[in-house]
DNA sequence: ATCTGGATTTAGAATTAGTCTAAATTCGTT
DNA sequence: AACGAATTTAGACTAATTCTAAATCCAGAT
């Protein structure tokens, strides 16, 4: 799945109305450095580590500007807000054993071709899976539970 | 999509090892009675219209033991929990204007055939989808946004 | 009928994620 | 250097959820 490089990001942002102050910039890169979709309370605290005193709030109104951006996209996964960076349109699975949340390709399941009405009359702008299962770390480890 | 009866609900529950006492078929039936997948709060509150004194850690519980016993199925929509009594696994479709949740057959976007194993390695035990965009009645009226 | 122990429920305290607010800071423009 | 808009800050606040310790309920043994 497709990382954005630096300049891709400053611009795209710029181009959206949203320039990336120092703070911003933080948040944004450690975005991209995870691998593990962060809630808002550890991409709070990183980000502290690497640049004090940046506070809650910053991280909060940060990563609402951004998926108002379509900067990044919003998970919930029990219970918590994730974030995740990856910008083409895609899957997750997630984990029942550690909870780890995993990008999937969206052609692993694409959309129903022509489908843009269900039949309750809704109309469909986007869609996303979550499959459900074990990692291959606990896939691999004796059939829990 | 199927609900299931009372007596369906008393021998399911019992079977699973989960003794129904009156507040927790309170629970069962209000959700089994309501069409909008109610958020906890919304449960506790309606419960105890019909069963006054019924305490919101009860009604945490019930649906934490309800749901690990299979009988509701939890889900997350805008920072809160909802829960859906509906047992046969289906999708479902979120309004982007109004919030609400309905429920979508599985039909619409089955399984890939055969698919296990995804590409990472996960194992694939359940799936679902959700589905974005405008509902019937947010859909009707000119297009918002 | 009474006792007892385990399961359940209760009220409310505690925790947690997230939002709000008002004051301070930054920064581009004059 | 001064101004104003945008941004950030610390901390108060709110809402959802979990935890806790005491009270209640109930089935089985006496």
């Amino acid at each position: 799945m497709r990382r954005l490089t630096q300049q891709d990001l400053d611009q795209l942002a710029r181009s959206r109305g949203l320039n990336l102050t120092p703070q911003r910039r933080a948040i944004v890169d450690f975005l991209h450095s995870a691998s593990n979709h962060p809630s808002a309370e550890e991409v709070f605290a990183e980000v502290n580590r690497r640049f004090p005193m940046t506070s809650r709030a910053t991280v909060y109104n940060t990563l609402n500007l951004l998926k108002a951006a379509g900067l990044l996209h919003e998970v919930f996964e029990d219970g918590v807000s994730r974030f995740d960076p990856v910008l083409d349109p895609h899957h997750h699975f997630v984990c029942r054993a550690c909870g780890k949340v995993e990008d999937v390709d969206r052609e692993i399941m694409p959309a129903p071709a022509g489908r843009k009405l269900l039949p309750g009359k809704q109309r469909v702008e986007t869609y996303e899976v979550t499959f459900r299962g074990l990692c291959a770390a606990c896939g691999g480890r004796a059939e829990q539970q």
